[in-house]
DNA sequence: ACATGAATATTGGAT
DNA sequence: ATCCAATTTTCATGT
């Protein structure tokens, strides 16, 4: 799993050691180092000389951490070009791509350790609890929302966006659900009420607009009733979260 | 930096690797190994068998990563509860948050590399280009926007939404300025006509409704036209990107 | 603690 | 290539 090492490695033996691991099929290239890192694109930063970690994968993509936080102090997602040279006596890793055009340059002022990895590939990743997995959940099952419902569309395209779910309800009222899968706020509420303003201009009907979701802040609530919206609480998780959040046991079968 | 380092731990080695390094102040602790992850709370999953790069940060956050893409496979922000123990055999961290309440579960199958880094504080950070910056830029020279404008207010909350500049045009006629530092896109599009038409509510008065940004998408350029707004360039890094993409020089002075 | 909104958001999917 | 919408978004900030 791990390929090579290199503890406290100069300027030449850094860049020699990145030119031979980078651009490996299944790579994973590792810097722990004093460096300054800059960024230039959609914004621009400087990091003046720090400890960081910085971590090169096999698809080009690039993290600079930090001692803190999930979010790497400097990063760029699938770059196209990354290039490794010595200037005044020190190497510096610059890692480049179009669309948008950006770059970011570390300079290494005092390398503690250079590692390549190699990741055999995980055998599977299964996510639950996705919105998608909700919409059809519903889809299926829409007396979850509300008794007597009947969907006729799922993801039905406006000219203001797409309706999750448009169904008529047990009277044939025409209604509009907007799903989340996290607590509601002001904005799937604005979302919702355009919807239903756009139906009702286009069908001139009676239109219902339903926010579907596990919860809704106090505000979202308050801004929802007086634009005569409704709350639906559905579950993103059905029972799986209580019953594997149990300490002990932990299978999702 | 890298303070302790053991290659190929067994389980309980491992056990006693973490409990030493976890905690530390400014300590960061990875475990190279093949695992198998679980998570839940705000969502649910479960990754099979794969090698994984373990990141344990003092702050309690952590992430597991993949050989691709900057986003980990698992991860957990700042979480309350860091515990390591052995079942069957095997060595198993545990991470745990109230608030959301949620958990990520590793087994450790096989340990390539464990190593405790110690990364001292950087000396500085700036970043430009943030949409805060660019609101100072055009409040103080609004006329970047248009020629003749007076601004009356910035983050003027009104009950849908605070809106990011506020101001009248050189005939007096009210004005709704929406920023986006990036892109516009038709959501940015929709925030606007909600204010200007809130605005309209409120005062009685006509309101122009102006999209500032970088950029528009061409959807989002056509509703724009069809709601009667309006849109401005402004970019969010002036000079900063063209001057320093110049190969060889990269100075943010 | 709760709610809001920006972000170099990233990422996958549809057009 | 462009655009849109979800995301375990994360994170800082204000209340």
């Amino acid at each position: 799993m791990v390929e090579d090492q290199r503890i406290t490695p100069d300027a030449a033996e850094l860049v020699e050691f990145l030119d031979e691991h980078l651009g490996g099929g299944r790579c994973l290239v590792q810097v722990i180092a004093e460096c300054e890192v800059m960024y230039v694109g959609r914004a621009a930063s400087v990091a003046d000389a720090g400890d960081f970690v910085v971590m090169l994968k096999a698809d080009g993509s690039l993290q600079v951490h930090d001692y803190r936080g999930v979010k790497p102090v400097n990063w760029q997602p699938r770059a196209d070009h990354v290039r490794v040279a010595i200037e005044d006596e020190m190497a510096v890793l610059t890692v480049e791509r179009r669309s948008p055009e950006e770059m970011v340059r570390i300079v290494f002022l005092e390398t503690a350790l250079a590692q390549a990895l190699h990741l055999r590939e995980g055998s599977g990743f299964v996510l639950m609890g996705s919105e998608a997995e909700m919409q059809r959940a519903l889809t299926s099952a829409p007396e979850l929302i509300e008794p007597g419902l009947r969907v006729l569309d799922v993801e039905l395209p406006t000219d203001v966006g797409g309706i999750d779910l448009f169904a008529r309800d047990r009277e044939g009222v025409l209604l509009v659900v907007e799903l989340k899968r996290g607590k509601a706020t002001q904005e799937a509420v604005h979302q919702l009420a355009r919807y239903v303003e756009r139906v009702r201009e286009i069908t001139g009907e009676r239109v219902r607009g339903v926010l579907a979701a596990p919860a809704i802040t106090k505000p979202a609530l308050a801004v929802l009733a007086r634009r005569g919206l409704e709350f639906a609480e559905v579950t993103a998780l059905p029972d799986v979260a209580s019953a594997t959040l149990q300490p002990g046991l932990f299978s999702l079968a």
